[in-house]
DNA sequence: CTTTTTTGCACAATCGATGGTGCAATGACT
DNA sequence: AGTCATTGCACCATCGATTGTGCAAAAAAG
């Protein structure tokens, strides 16, 4: 704190300072000095200094000089949506707690947007790296793979790297199961008043359409290919997807599943322009949790994955060194109406 | 491509395959060749050579050397919220627009933390900092300084930088006279019948709870001091302030202001504890809008902060050089019941 | 055919930290 | 006292890029 407004310290002017060689204060400061059998007096003098002047190491120089630079990617397609901020947040946690540094970024579910992102991550020599929701999770593979970068994939699996995943078999299973269950009480349910909306041509839309349709078969006996909507990612698309089936229709689906949160938004957006009376009684199920969404005006049952866990795994995996290219699954929880999950906000403390 | 599994190229590499000097293959991939002279020719042979192998320069390296390396960090409190994680999405997109890195991460309203963060991302030489959220923004403030780190602070201001914020005041006026006039639908509304809830010892909160008083003595004449409850960030504490009032009264207040989203959890924590009877009439407003939480079995109005607006005027400030330490309001927008907001969401190509 | 100017590029120092190697001083032991 | 092992540290090359400087060769001028 000696120097204000002055550049920070190096390794040289502590070396001057103490008098001592800059490989000792190297030493010395990045804890390898016992090894390097630097006397403990040495060290005490070097480390005062170090703090009297608030030195901080280069970390560009120590990871362009040891070809590790302490950053841990995370690759997501969005920041604006519970299921990945809550992923960003767990990673985060974990990756400070292993004293290194997250590094969050999004790529927009764009192939080519993501090839060059992970590109950029490499130019900075970051270390290990996870793919969540890529849409090309193979072309990232070989970027990464070209350069030697550890990675995993999560979400959505590749065919080239470990991945893992939520098992979206079976959440759609729940789900469905749930939704039927629910809507029955209501009076009987006829195959053509389930539907589903959301997702495209990825693996976990397929895993859930499948699961979905399993349970609605067994259940309701069968599943007309026109109950299955798939209508992409966006908001709007998924809006407009509602709005045709109501034209058709003069109201909504007595029941239907909805593919992701963000596909949720799309029926907001219906909503918004509708009134009240139009879903006055839908049953929704939501293959994502959101602490809003499950309080609708209407039962939403949603799937809430465990993304803290996908990311403990994706540890273990890294750590455990360049294992074969499989596909682990983690199980989702089915979270009724009206649920308010505490999650990784839990974990701040909040004085006062 | 050519090299596949090797490591990186370099301009050494590049060097050695074009007999060109390493400062001239280093002149022509940053750009700088036409100002140093080198032949046409002579930087096409190189560029088609990188191509061909793929290069990527090492950030790292040119980091180290130019002391400027293309990092552009965003300080959150969370990820896991609305808000910040639409925060986050525009920050990337305007970062990513200008050529630079973006680089988010959340410090959980810890002030140390946040300390150390920046530290760290002062260690990687990052060019400028947004600071949102931050519980000291002063403290953060010098630890830039000592860099000469160039910084703005956003959402919550501080008094030794250029700070961006909503304009708090202004924005809980308007919230509070909608929620007002539209309780006053139900028929005529007392002081004690309106109170708020969250926010703790900050410049938001104290703003947001004057402009609230503000107009809650213009329009019902009195506020008593009951009526506002500051439970601080977490919807844990904020469940239990409704849990208490609900246990004094038999039921919750006829109208609040809830002070953001992540007390609006709060909400539905206690919600999920109370039947639907508890709450069928209630009108609220909160600070901060969330699309789910606008489609509550409840009028919810809501507050949308424009964080976009805040982003580009953090980097028209940053842009014009070290500015005065003045605080920039941006002006939030009221958001009624059942509205659903296109978002940066929608600015994704969703093909299919 | 000189002299001057311009063109085109190579050289080398540098950014801050790391880690292998070597060497003097000290202590232990015969 | 002489040999050997140990301690404690300095030296130096290195990571990959940037940039100021210098100097040939080619072109232009005289």
């Amino acid at each position: 704190m000696t120097d204000i407004g002055k550049k920070k310290a190096t390794i040289y002017d502590l070396s001057m300072l103490s008098g001592a060689s800059p490989s000792t204060v190297s030493a010395v400061l990045n804890g390898s000095w016992r090894k390097r059998r630097i006397k403990e007096a040495t060290a005490q003098l070097i480390q005062n200094l170090a703090n009297e002047h608030g030195y901080t190491a280069n970390l560009q120089a120590r990871g362009l000089r040891s070809s590790r630079s302490g950053l841990v990617g995370l690759l997501l397609p969005v920041h604006d949506n519970r299921y990945f901020s809550s992923m960003a947040q767990s990673f985060e946690a974990q990756v400070r707690s292993r004293g290194q540094c997250p590094l969050v970024v999004s790529a927009c579910r764009d192939p080519e947007e993501e090839r060059k992102v992970v590109e950029t991550l490499i130019s900075y020599s970051i270390d290990e790296l996870f793919i969540a929701g890529a849409t090309d999770p193979d072309g990232v593979h070989k970027v990464c793979e070209k350069a030697g970068l550890k990675h995993v994939n999560i979400d959505l699996p590749g065919t080239l790297a470990p991945s893992i995943i939520s098992d979206n078999h079976e959440g759609a299973r729940m789900l469905t199961q749930a939704i039927i269950e629910r809507a029955q009480e209501d009076g009987p349910l006829s195959p053509d008043d389930l539907y589903l909306f959301g997702g495209r041509n990825d693996h976990a839309s397929h895993e859930r359409i499948r699961g979905f349709r399993d349970v609605k078969r067994a259940l309701l006996g069968a599943d007309p290919d026109v109950c299955i909507q798939p209508t992409g990612y966006s908001p709007a698309m998924t809006a407009r997807a509602f709005e045709a089936f109501y034209e058709g229709h003069g109201k909504l689906p007595r029941a239907f599943f909805v593919n992701s949160s963000i596909n949720l938004e799309g029926l907001m957006r219906f909503l918004a322009l509708h009134p009240h009376e139009t879903f006055a009684d839908i049953i929704v199920g939501c293959y994502d949790y959101d602490p809003f969404g499950s309080f609708l005006p209407f039962p939403v049952f949603m799937i809430r994955q465990d993304s803290e866990t996908m990311i403990t795994k994706g540890f273990a995996i890294l750590d455990a060194g360049r294992g074969p290219p499989i596909t682990h699954l983690v199980r989702p929880s089915l979270v009724p109406p009206r649920t308010a999950l505490t999650g990784p906000l839990d974990a701040l403390k909040d004085i006062e």
